[in-house]
DNA sequence: GGGATCATGTAACAGGTTACATGATTCA
DNA sequence: TGAATCATGTAACCTGTTACATGATCCC
């Protein structure tokens, strides 16, 4: 937030965002605590084969949230039990899950974990919005396809040196790792798109 | 190294092996210093678009490598210039690199960085080994692929509530993405292997 | 009595990013 | 004069992993 222009480099940080995304979807009457959020990562569970999160990092970035005003605490003394912590989304927390979920992830590489706990919470929280996610990530990846190709087509053979041959067909080799990815996403994006379910009046 | 076998999770650390093949591709008689091979991980060199490195992680794992006994550093006083400490391979150095060359990756995900890194040494130091190292891969992807298309047909549909009707639809999605990835990969190595140069005598 | 479960954390360590420190010399 | 290059690092910070600390109660 330097005034020129800096920004300090606002990480995706899933991990946070999920926590967000399980307290909108805990009821409001019974709000989560850490040890009850910390099932949901376990292995086995939906959320817990994507992003595995241990109780260490698990409060840490509790704190983190409480910090930023995204969650709420409430100590909840308990009879015979080590009293609770129990965690509320805020009203700006909850803004800023929605906007996290309305957003494409930059790189192909972010799919595996960051997009699929995107899809997670957008199937379950907000369903009617699921087909703009999914073509706002298609679009990103298409792009991403376009330009690998124009880097391969680029790639001039230098005829010099037999090193240099080596390298530009490495570099080749490498760009078509990248593009075979990135289409293998978009193709597994167009299968979900179908099957998704439509709530289009007019479909 | 515990007695009962707990080994200390041996992480890749691919660019510490990175700086072996680097160490290993330049000539005796002239030995690599970390400005110098700082230069071949900027950007558009083949290695630096696989694998990012700036200095202070460079000179950070060059110590590593010191103490692992894996190179050997001697500081050459030059005139009128900073001197240079020079580091060439030692002999556990080069052994550490030729296990690690020879070993595929374990995971998908390592495809991307890892493996691009042992392709580029492979390909650069011990080409005739190259059609072992693909094949290595290629059989680890396909175990990978086999296991995935087998938690898919596993994965039950509950007709219970419709809370677990989602989640398992949900786990079908991420399966399906992974091995959507696995086969682009496998797919991408079969493309390389044909067009791999040949050393075998009976082709 | 002993382990599992509930519930919250701390500590140590590994890896990585960005920025800065230092101090000469060559080049525009 | 001032910037870029050569050459080596340190410092601060963030993410993440593993292990351990604490102390109660429930179940066998």
């Amino acid at each position: 937030m330097t005034p020129d222009g800096k920004a300090p480099a606002r990480t995706p940080m899933p991990a946070e965002h999920a926590l967000l995304g399980l307290l909108a979807l805990t009821p409001e009457a019974q709000p989560g605590h850490g040890y009850d959020l910390a099932r949901r990562f376990a292995g086995g569970q939906p959320l817990g084969d994507v992003l595995r999160l241990e109780p260490g990092m698990l409060y840490h970035h509790l704190k983190k949230l409480e910090r930023a005003g995204w969650v709420a605490a409430a100590t909840e003394p308990q009879p015979a039990r080590p009293a609770r912590r129990t965690f509320r989304l805020t009203a700006s927390g909850r803004a800023e899950l929605t906007r996290w979920l309305g957003e494409p992830v930059t790189h192909t590489r972010e799919i595996r974990l960051e997009f699929l706990v995107k899809l997670y919470f957008v199937r379950a929280l907000i369903p009617e919005r699921l087909p703009h996610l999914l073509a706002g990530q298609r679009d990103v990846l298409s792009g991403h396809a376009d330009s690998l190709m124009d880097q391969i087509a680029t790639l001039t053979e230098p005829e010099a040196d037999a090193a240099a041959i080596a390298d530009v067909a490495y570099q080749r080799l490498v760009l078509e790792l990248r593009l075979a990815q990135t289409r293998a996403a978009i193709a597994w994006l167009d299968r979900a798109t179908s099957s998704a379910p439509i709530d289009d009046p007019d479909a």
